[in-house]
Formats: C-alpha cells, sequence, structure tokens
DNA sequence: AGCCCATGCAATTCACAAAAGCCGAAGAAT
DNA sequence: ATTCTTCGGCTTTTGTGAATTGCATGGGCT
C-alpha cells in the first residue's frame, strides 16, 4: 500500500541484474552483497518477481536469477506491483465506493486522481532509464 | 510518511467546517458524530490544524472550531502537512542523500519526480473543490 | 462557582513491515 | 548415486508506527 522496503530492494535487485552482462546468471549472494541488502529478504521478493516472469530463475550449483525481458522492457510499476500488488495510494481506494459517506465518495474521486498521476510516473519509468542514471 | 486515516480524517473535519454556515462555532462532537469519526481522535489531529492556522479554536461554552481561512485558500497538501509533516513518498527520501550508495541515489532521483508529480495535485486540489464534489 | 469544551500528554492496542530460520526441492558436478 | 549448491516456500520473530483511548489541565461562558 506504500513505498517500502521491498520495493526499493526489488528495485535494486533487478537494476544489478541489468547491469551484468547478458547471459550471466547471479546468484542472490552476489546482488544481496553488493547491494547491501539481507539476503532472505532478496529471497522473498525475488520469488514474486520471477513469478510475475521479470526474473528467470535457476537453480542447483552455478544457478541464480537472470533477466526475464531485456531492462528498457521492464517498467519500475511492474515490479513494484509485482511484489506488493497493484499500488493503493491510501487504504481506502483498496474499498469499493459503494455505500460510503459524500465525504469519503468525494475524497476518493481526488485520491484517484492523485493515484492516476503518481501510477503515470512509475509507468513511463523502466529499470534502464534508472541504470543510466547511475553513471 | 504516507496518506493515513489521520489525514482522511482531518480532511473530512475541514470538509465539513467548509459546509457549515459563515461564522458558526462547531464543536468536535459534532464533527465527529456527521463525520463518523472517533472523537478523541479528531481532537488530536484538530490540534496540529490549528497551530497551522487552517482551523481556530474556540473554548468554553459553545466553543469549537472555525477555519482559519476561506475553504477555496486551504489546499489539500497544506492540510495533510499540517497534519504529518512533509509528506514524502517513501521513507528513503526523508534522509539526506550524502553517501548513499550510486543505486540508491538513481532510485531517489526517480522518486522525487514521482512524488513532484503527486504534490502537484495535493497543492492544486483546495477543500472547496472537495466540497463542491460532494453535491 | 459550575459547566462545557479544547489542550496536552500518557498509555494501549493493533496491524503490518522487516527480517531471520528451517526444511524441502531441484539441478549440476563428481 | 551422492553430494553440494542454490532456489522455494512456510513459519516465526522482532520492530515500528498507526489508531485509538484515558485522564488530568486550563480557559471561557453564564
Amino acid at each position: 500500500m506504500q513505498f517500502t522496503k521491498a520495493e526499493e530492494y526489488g528495485i535494486f535487485g533487478v537494476m544489478y541484474l541489468a547491469t551484468q552482462p547478458k547471459g550471466k546468471v547471479t546468484p542472490l549472494s552476489e546482488i544481496s552483497e553488493n547491494q547491501h541488502v539481507p539476503e532472505k529478504f532478496l529471497a522473498k521478493i525475488f520469488q514474486s518477481l520471477c513469478r510475475s516472469g521479470l526474473v528467470r530463475s535457476h537453480r542447483g550449483v552455478k544457478g541464480g536469477f537472470t533477466l526475464g525481458k531485456t531492462s528498457d522492457k521492464i517498467t519500475v510499476k511492474e515490479v513494484i506491483e509485482s511484489i506488493q500488488g497493484p499500488y493503493y495510494i491510501s487504504k481506502c481506494l483498496m474499498e469499493p465506493p459503494a455505500g460510503q459517506s459524500p465525504a469519503m465518495l468525494s475524497l476518493r474521486k481526488f485520491l484517484e486522481r492523485a493515484q492516476g498521476s503518481l501510477l503515470k510516473v512509475f509507468s513511463s519509468h523502466t529499470i534502464k532509464d534508472l541504470t543510466d542514471w547511475q553513471d
């Protein structure tokens, strides 16, 4: 429901994969070490990223993760919503508007507008934009 | 650091005052009852709103609150930031950028852009906009 | 004086974020 | 086949902040 450590770490992880040589399989331990992120926490996050296809997992010795598609095709919004589900700026937008007070309906209308503005930024930036900014 | 019940209730409270006859002093109990908000919680919120001058308090019998300025002069951003201080889309924007990792600096750049987009919506809508939408 | 209502602080409950741990499954190397 | 490595998924713990409640205080009206 908000931008937390999980999303932060997830983006770092995907960014790291994006800067690795194409085809290289990178284990969690390497990502964790380089980006200073708790490994087990990162593992949980990458499970979600894997399920949504943003990254691909490879088990066994010399296993690890690779990107599911090129970094310029992965938007920040995709990463965020893979990890925590649909993004809501406020809890009250999660509940259906039926039977709510006039003041609430009015506030919802406003919040939806604000949220739309935010999601537009989320979906118009890719991981490649972020890694490019790193230099 | 995020859009919570406190901000929600605060906006409801100010909206309610905005719909009352000009000059009327409205006690918390009335606002609480009409907007279905816990009275003590609302009291705390209104302390902040009072300190920042958005509402004016009147003590004693027949006391209560009035608006500090007309509702078309009160932006949503003012209400939010009165209640919870500066609005940050993410915790990591609260800390100074000095000495952070390249990935973090890159993410900050992105988050600042997203946050700016959001604050623009917050500051370009007033309480009057919200009460007008109620009809 | 007595009542009413805001003020301010303390305490509590509750939910969720953040992290750590454990055991199992899959796959490669030998 | 066995062993080692790495992900998979579940459970539990810890920490933090949201959301509330309670009480004692103080100012103003009648």
